[in-house]
DNA sequence: GTCTATACAGCGATAGAC
DNA sequence: GTCTATCGCTGTATAGAC
């Protein structure tokens, strides 16, 4: 999110700027070269300048976004040690996204997988290797500390908050509904909560707010 | 056009099996008349005269797609009248379709949704409201009978529960990981299992919709 | 870095013979 | 119902001037 660092030319991030709304909402398929240079009113061919091919041009996108996401799971590492805040936190990336019909970037580019240039793939995969790793982290440490009560292992569940998280996108973008997600989102973290057994026995109070 | 009442000719059936793999795999912006053509060792102009152009080939596998899925769920019906055993045999659908690096035909179109012609859009919606209301139907008994257990409407649930699996098939595509559905329809209907009391850890906030 | 101009392949779709 | 032939358009990409 940063400006100053790795940065590349006004006019690469802007074209990054547009791409990137453009996969979200048609797919890496569903856009051209004409669609931003048009919205940016540059040609074709200064496009190309930046961005050499198309497939160029869709690593930098995934790259860009990976980075984005990894940045952002470090605030939530730091803005809480809580494993069920962090996995909320976690959720709500996902919601800043869902906005203007637009799925996940990554989301996207996997189910277009099979027709992508290989270093987009394995850039797609790599996304979603990280994101596992930091859920599984989390997920590990709330078990730990009782917090957190799952039957899979960490890497598979991870893997389930992360599809069921991608399939509420999807499901609430088809119907023009961005509640569906956030209850989608409660059913996922409430099959995480810790089996009554282990954390207090008997009569439970309701903390509802 | 029919050899009977529901039958379309062998070669208008083959193109639509030819189709309906390449959209699984490819998705439908994804291939090309020239791809089905080919493959069936016919021309581009013989397509066109069972299918005159792409959106009625899509709307065709849509209604094609969303007919066997009906029967599939009055086989379900059938076959048991238990609540979650009819949610674990609606999860093994999906499972059905997940071979050969393939996806949800209707999932798949819901992520390219933005792109479709309009009739498209209109009949993936209808897929995923028949699934959605077969769905209901089974958790409104379920709940009946208290053998289900959910917290969110009937009908949110039952699109968290279609989410959910496009998510874990989206998943287990991209990781090769066919049993990471399996682990994923498992969670799922755990979170479906009747429990004794509402109960909230009280640091997830599980908020009623 | 951006432009004009263009190459060239692929696409969906149509006309008309058989 | 299938063919050959072709059209018009859009796509990605490049060459070379400024």
């Amino acid at each position: 999110m940063g400006q100053d660092e790795t940065q590349q030319s006004d006019t690469a991030t802007r074209i990054l700027d547009v791409a990137e709304r453009l996969v979200e909402v048609r797919g890496f398929n569903g856009f051209s070269y004409a669609d931003v240079s048009s919205e940016l009113n540059i040609t074709n061919a200064a496009l190309h300048y930046h961005f050499a091919n198309k497939s160029d041009l869709g690593v930098a996108l995934i790259i860009r976004y990976t980075s984005r996401f990894d940045d952002a799971l470090s605030t939530v590492d730091a803005r809480s040690t809580d494993a069920p805040e962090r996995l909320k936190a976690y959720a709500d990336l996902y919601l800043d996204v869902l906005r203007g019909k637009r799925m996940c970037l990554c989301g996207m580019m996997a189910a277009e997988l099979e027709t992508l240039p290989e270093p987009m793939q394995a850039a797609v995969l790599e996304f979603f290797t990280r994101n596992q790793a930091w859920l599984s982290r989390v997920l590990k440490e709330g078990h730990a500390k009782g917090t957190i009560s799952f039957s899979a292992s960490p890497n598979k569940t991870a893997r389930t908050i992360i599809g069921t998280l991608e399939g509420a996108m999807l499901l609430a973008r088809l119907f023009g509904d961005v509640a569906g997600f956030r209850s989608a989102t409660t059913h996922l973290l409430a099959g995480l909560r810790p089996e009554p057994s282990e954390f207090n026995s008997g009569k439970l109070r309701v903390s509802q707010s």
